[in-house]
RNA sequence: CGUUCACAGCCGAUG
C-alpha cells in the first residue's frame, strides 16, 4: 500500500491527476490492499492543486463509505483549495465540519487562513487570526510568521513585518530563506535597496545562502530602482556563488 | 524518521 501511495502521490505531484486516479482504482480493485487516508489525502491535495475541487469533494464524501476518516490534513487540503478560489463560505464551512468532527483545526489549518486572506487583500482578518492564535497558545510557526509578514508588506506595513520579523527570534523560531526572502522584496517593492540589501548580508550572516529566488528579486528591485550598475555586480556575486541566472 | 497538508521573486502562458 505505501508502494502505491509514493507512485500516486508522484504522479500528482507532476500533475498528472488522471494517471493517479487510474492508478487508485487498481489499487481498489487489488482485494488486497485497502486504500488508508494517506492515499485519499493525497489524491484530494492533487485534486485541489488542479483546481478539481468538486472531484475533490466527491472524493471526500466517498471516504466514510470505505471505512476511512477524514482527519486533518484531508480538511487542510481541502480548505486551502476553497480559498484560493475565493470560496470563503466554502472554506468555513468545511472548518466547521472539521470541528464537529472532533477535529482540532491545526497551525497547519490557521497558516493556510492566514496566508490566503493576505494573498486577497484582507490583510487585517487575517492579523486577528494571528493574533488569536498567539493569545490562544496556537503558536504560529515559521510559516505562519512568514505568510503574515508578507500580507503585511504587501499592504505597505513595513515596519510591522520588520517587527514580526524581529519578534521571531525572541520566541526561539528561525527565520528561514523564505522569512528573508519575503522581507527583502517587501523593501525592495518600496524602493528601500539599502535595507534590502543590508538582509541579504545578514541571512549570509545566519548561515543561510541567498538562492536564486532571493538574488532575483534584489537584481529585479535593483532594476526598477535604475540602479543598473548594482545590479549588474549583484549578478556577478550571484555568479560566484554558483548560481546562474535564470 | 518508509507514504499525505500551508510560506518569498522574475519571466512566460491565458484573460
Amino acid at each position: 500500500a505505501h508502494t502505491y501511495n509514493s507512485l500516486i502521490h508522484g504522479l500528482c505531484k507532476r500533475g498528472l491527476v488522471d494517471k493517479a486516479l487510474n492508478l487508485f482504482s487498481e489499487m481498489v480493485d487489488d482485494s488486497e490492499i485497502v486504500p488508508d487516508a494517506v492515499v485519499f489525502n493525497t489524491l484530494i491535495n492533487g485534486l485541489c492543486k488542479s483546481d478539481r475541487l468538486s472531484e475533490a469533494v466527491r472524493l471526500f464524501d466517498s471516504m466514510s463509505s470505505r471505512g476511512v476518516s477524514a482527519d486533518a490534513h484531508t480538511y487542510n487540503s481541502l480548505i486551502h483549495g476553497f480559498c484560493q478560489r475565493g470560496l470563503w463560505e466554502e472554506a468555513s464551512r468545511y472548518f466547521g465540519k472539521m470541528e464537529g468532527s472532533g477535529i482540532p483545526c491545526t497551525v497547519v489549518t490557521l497558516t493556510i487562513l492566514i496566508d490566503s486572506l493576505c494573498k486577497s487583500g484582507k490583510t487585517e482578518e487575517a492579523y486577528e487570526i494571528f493574533k488569536e492564535m498567539i493569545r490562544s497558545g496556537k503558536e504560529p510557526n515559521v510559516m505562519t510568521y512568514n505568510s503574515m509578514m508578507n500580507g503585511l508588506c504587501l499592504i505597505g506595513k513595513l515596519e510591522e513585518a520588520q517587527r514580526l520579523f524581529e519578534s521571531m527570534a525572541e520566541k526561539g523560531l528561525e527565520q528561514n530563506v523564505y522569512s528573508f526572502g519575503v522581507m527583502i522584496h517587501g523593501y525592495c517593492k518600496s524602493s528601500r535597496l539599502d535595507e534590502a540589501i543590508q538582509l541579504s548580508k545578514e541571512m549570509q550572516k545566519r548561515g543561510l545562502k541567498p538562492n536564486q529566488v532571493t538574488y532575483t528579486t534584489l537584481i529585479d528591485g535593483l532594476c526598477q530602482a535604475r540602479k543598473d550598475r548594482t545590479a549588474e555586480r549583484m549578478l556577478t556575486v550571484m555568479q560566484s556563488n554558483g548560481l546562474s541566472p535564470d
